[in-house]
DNA sequence: AAACAGCGTTTCATTATACGAAACACTAAA
DNA sequence: TTTAGTGTTTCGTATAATGAAACGCTGTTT
């Protein structure tokens, strides 16, 4: 909290350490926390308290994220213009293939999840809406990478795998420029994606992409769930169905502008 | 903009001018609305901009709500504790009543819409979550101040009733304290509310209380659309199938804390 | 073409406000 | 009673927010 010199940035810095993981906090640990004085924090908890940006749990006494937020939220034109059009078509997806499905636009060259519908089986995948995933090691990612213009893409790309910002997360994600420019070329031709395990152990992913009347990529569509339930001729009739919703989709939003 | 004190303060006052009706805003016709300087609106929108808090649009070069705010909204205990375990449940009533489902709960005195689930009837009403309606003119309203405890109950109704506070938003609509309190017995004698056009010329609104194991009220759900298709048999049946989503729904929720 | 008008953006001296150390008020445990 | 842990308030100082003006664009008007 230091270095930032803004009270915007030191307000929304703040706002940033209330996860999902810890959702609550005091005015002292997080003081701690951000390398920030107590009554600093303090004022900053106060006055978006007011705001109704933060609350006070009644039971622990610590402070977490408002309504005000909730609501700022439901306003922003994707969720307005987007989310509530395209979430019907994500249902009748996800009811046909029985496995979670997601929706993810490319936002700073990161997958961010925009809405999804979870498996009404038991295992199932954990996600967070509103999160960002890296792009190389998920087929959400992938698709959205593959479909890019090639300008764009080329730029994007090695911004992505510049040094060390690429990780493996289990042994099969992709690291190699190399070996990711075919994968791309791959998907391209072939239409969809499949991340089988790349991004965690145990998990595959299905994605097929979601263009504007343009010919733009402007998001991904995707069938995800344990390893173990994905057989290849299962594949096939999801990207039959992925490929489906995403045509309904794309009726259904017209033309869009992220 | 010039009373406000805090940075923080002002960036949120900010931020508000940014709805449904007005989404985008240019640096010059956003300062001259808070009445402030155009370079301080400059600096505001151009850090909170560097956040995603807000993106420019590149059709108009505008600003408008970013992603970050997406994510945030998303991050709400409300959202992510309620309306992920709710909103099946919600579905499941309006493919049933065939009218569009809210659940709500009381905020500052007022209806907080916290989900929707809309008619798949092409005549619809149209609401925003996460935005606000006069409690003692909307069925999911009247229910919240139903079930509030007695003493609770008085202190609300006054404080909502006080003068000049009071619109009149049809003929129909509740203004004087005897009726409303004569009507909030009747709703909790009956186990429902209705609104007859009361907030809406057209528009009826059946609405049930969503209780918690402790029988306090947290929230209401309801089923609403055009007078014409809200006949009175209609109503009994509506109630039934709006008590069996709740029922559903405080199963589910077990306690919550908003 | 030149002048104009409308933006968004940058500059910089002034001043208001955010800052942190310390004190204070609680609560709960030792 | 002491101690240690909270959250909260105070107040002189340091810093970042402020607004008038200038700048650099763009498209329009003369």
């Amino acid at each position: 909290m230091q270095k930032l010199k803004s009270s915007v940035d030191k307000t929304f810095a703040l706002l940033e350490y209330f996860t999902p993981q810890k959702p609550e906090w005091g005015v002292t640990e997080l003081a701690t926390a951000v390398g920030s004085n107590k009554s600093t924090v303090y004022r900053f908890l106060a006055d978006l308290c007011k705001l109704d940006i933060l609350c006070k749990n009644p039971q622990s006494d610590k402070y977490q994220l408002g309504l005000k937020l909730f609501e700022l939220g439901s306003r922003v034109s994707l969720k307005s213009a987007f989310v509530e059009k395209t979430h019907p078509e994500l249902q009748s997806v996800a009811k046909d293939i029985t496995e979670t499905v997601h929706i993810s636009v490319l936002k700073n060259q990161q997958v961010f999840y925009v809405d999804k519908v979870e498996s009404p089986q038991g295992l199932k995948i954990s996600s967070q809406i509103g999160s960002y995933n890296p792009a190389y090691a998920t087929a959400l990612g992938k698709i959205l990478l593959a479909y890019l213009p090639e300008s764009q893409q080329r730029i994007t790309t090695q911004t992505i795998l510049a040094e060390g910002k690429v990780k493996s997360y289990t042994k099969n994600t992709i690291t190699k420029s190399r070996k990711l420019q075919a994968e791309l070329a791959k998907i391209k031709a072939q239409g969809f994606a499949i991340d089988r395990e790349e991004y965690e152990l145990g998990l595959i992913c299905v994605a097929v992409p979601i263009l504007n009347q343009d010919g733009m990529v402007i998001a991904s569509l995707s069938a995800s769930g344990p390893a173990n339930r994905f057989e290849e001729k299962k594949v096939t009739r999801y990207v039959a169905t992925l490929k489906k919703g995403a045509d309904a989709i794309q009726n259904k939003i017209g033309f869009f502008k992220p």
